[in-house]
DNA sequence: TTGTAAGCGTTATCAC
DNA sequence: GTGATAACGCTTACAA
């Protein structure tokens, strides 16, 4: 049905090994000969089989994503990023239709562990986005043993390229913010215990605590309460914060989403946000504008981006420096958040 | 690295040939051989390389999935659903490391028509769900020619398989369930004026009008605003319909994420909701529950399993029958609608 | 600079 | 029921 290299052999007047050259930009091609063979592609809209590619030893032009959950905004968002710049790329080797986004959800691979281990993921990809971390020793270990490229998100390992964002200071941004507004009594809802080294959360459950520590504010250990970053768990532990004897004057959510449920439940409980109770968030996620959460935004789809960008370098120049980059945080006050209630309760909310 | 075919057949004192029968579940393959072959390819890890196999004219065990945008919620939930099920899916032909989805935004590929004529998407997938539509003929015949199985999500093909909820009775079910609070000039948002035929905004258009008749509601063109169905389209679309001489009591919106920013868009003109103003959504979007939203609620993420159950049949069993499925909807009544106020202006929400 | 030819791991077509 | 063996379309030494 459609053009092989054999076709567009024929028709510049070379050999498929050739073709294979000039379309791949490889040296030792006389600038005559790869005009040529560019022309027959292009005549003949020839784009190589990605299978055989790969099963020649070449690239497969696939790169794969592992994102925690493919239903939650940010994987979403991650994902989205991604896909449009593979699809936009111009590093797309000429001769090739383009790489394509494989996305996998932890849930469903059974774990980083199993994956990497009894998946075929080395026969599928040439590169991988990974953004659930913490990556082990032995599992990038195993991606590089397979020869895939790989690129982090969200966290960062030493020696491996990777973006995130600086969780830490995100949650500082907004502590600071609710101490400046006159908070003393603010809650962490997402704060980790003791768990993970340098996942997201428990990073920004220290810089929630650094900068509460650093404002002089009440350091109580109950005000960090642990949950899920979801719509649920912001709710679950918003019920809890509830139960304790002196709630808090304002909370810090590990994410829009989880502010989103905790405001719900805070609202139902008769508190007025944010009269009684300031609430930020860590995201922008599309609705936050338009429930009026403050929040630290940022910029998602711009990091999917990145990401492949980074993983395009390494896979087409394989570059050697490991790079490391941290995308921009920003603070986006709205109507969550304001100083706090005097003792009594009045009326003041619209 | 891996284990091939030939180290299976060595192994089970077989020819590679009767492994990849065994393997496959051909016909022809004694009980006791299948038996041998499956336990060497256990003891092996083995599974079969998706290029070799594609490229030798089997399946590449990959599926494609066609969304407008990965970074909404709809789709996001579709693919979340689609990936879960492929991966938990037992029809993995016992053989493989199982499907991969493969997810294109309709953006990104340049429109359908260019996707189809010019992407090698016929050299990388087995099947494709589409759930943009309508698909014009020579497009499914394009995908028909090239080997390719389809199924459709959100709308329905004649000759193609498919699911879909039924959008003109969900349009309809919110209408019924305003007029029954009392409503007589409801409005909607994402109505569409001439443009497409069967595409779902068309079809929840005909659902409202059909409806509003139906219930002798007041009749206005002019409340029917056309807009996109996101955050953005609502509140452009409630803008709109602000500018009206007679403002409308109540709103059915063609998403809940059109149906949010119209409300922030509400609110902020001063109308209580839904004091003022009734407003209901369709999908049952996460955060709908948390914003108290009345939605026509559909299960986003099962359709996206389903649709793969679907595919995969068509793949491995080669059915012929074209199955036509439509998925339930139900009105879930919450706190963003309510009788229609009299007259005058007066308190009453909490 | 270019061509020849040997794989790459499967599946499919035939004989047996 | 099973086993050779020829594709499949491409990449990559190695020759020329």
């Amino acid at each position: 049905v459609s053009a092989t290299i054999e076709d567009v052999a024929r028709r510049a007047q070379v050999s498929v090994a050739t073709v294979s050259r000039a379309l791949r930009d490889l040296p030792n091609v006389a600038p005559a000969t790869r005009e040529r063979v560019a022309a027959a592609a292009r005549d003949l809209q020839y784009v190589a089989d990605p299978s055989a590619s790969r099963l020649a030893g070449g690239r497969g032009l696939t790169v794969g994503m592992v994102v925690p959950s493919l239903a939650r905004w940010y994987d979403a968002q991650l994902l989205a990023g991604a896909e449009a710049e593979l699809a936009g790329s111009d590093r797309t080797d000429a001769r090739a239709g383009g790489y394509e986004l494989l996305p996998f959800s932890s849930a469903s691979i059974g774990g980083m562990d199993h994956f990497f281990g009894t998946r075929p993921f080395r026969k599928r990809v040439d590169g991988l986005i990974v953004a659930e971390g913490p990556l082990e020793e032995d599992q990038i270990e195993r991606i590089a043993d397979a020869g895939v490229a790989l690129v982090t998100v969200g966290f960062l390992h030493e020696e491996t390229p990777g973006l995130t964002i600086d969780h830490a200071a995100a949650a500082g941004l907004a502590v600071a913010h609710l101490a400046g507004l006159g908070h003393r009594r603010v809650a962490l809802l997402g704060g980790v215990d003791e768990t993970l080294r340098f996942s997201p959360l428990s990073e920004r459950y220290r810089g929630y605590t650094d900068a509460i520590e650093g404002a002089g504010l009440d350091a109580d250990p109950r005000l960090a309460v642990p949950g899920a970053c979801s719509l649920r768990g912001g709710a679950d532990a918003m019920h809890r914060l509830l139960e304790l004897p002196a709630v808090p004057t304002a909370l810090v959510a590990c994410s829009d989403e989880m502010a989103i449920g905790a405001m719900q439940v805070a609202r139902d409980a008769g508190l007025r946000v944010p009269g009684e109770l300031s609430i930020v968030g860590i995201d922008d996620h599309d609705v936050a504008e338009y429930v009026g959460l403050t929040t630290v935004g940022q910029d998602v789809i711009g990091q999917g981006a990145r990401a492949v960008q980074l993983l395009l370098e390494y896979l087409t120049e394989g570059t050697a420096e490991v790079v490391h980059e941290t995308s921009p945080t920003r603070l986006l006050v709205r109507r969550t958040t304001g100083p706090p209630a005097p003792r009594s309760p009045r009326s003041g909310e619209p």
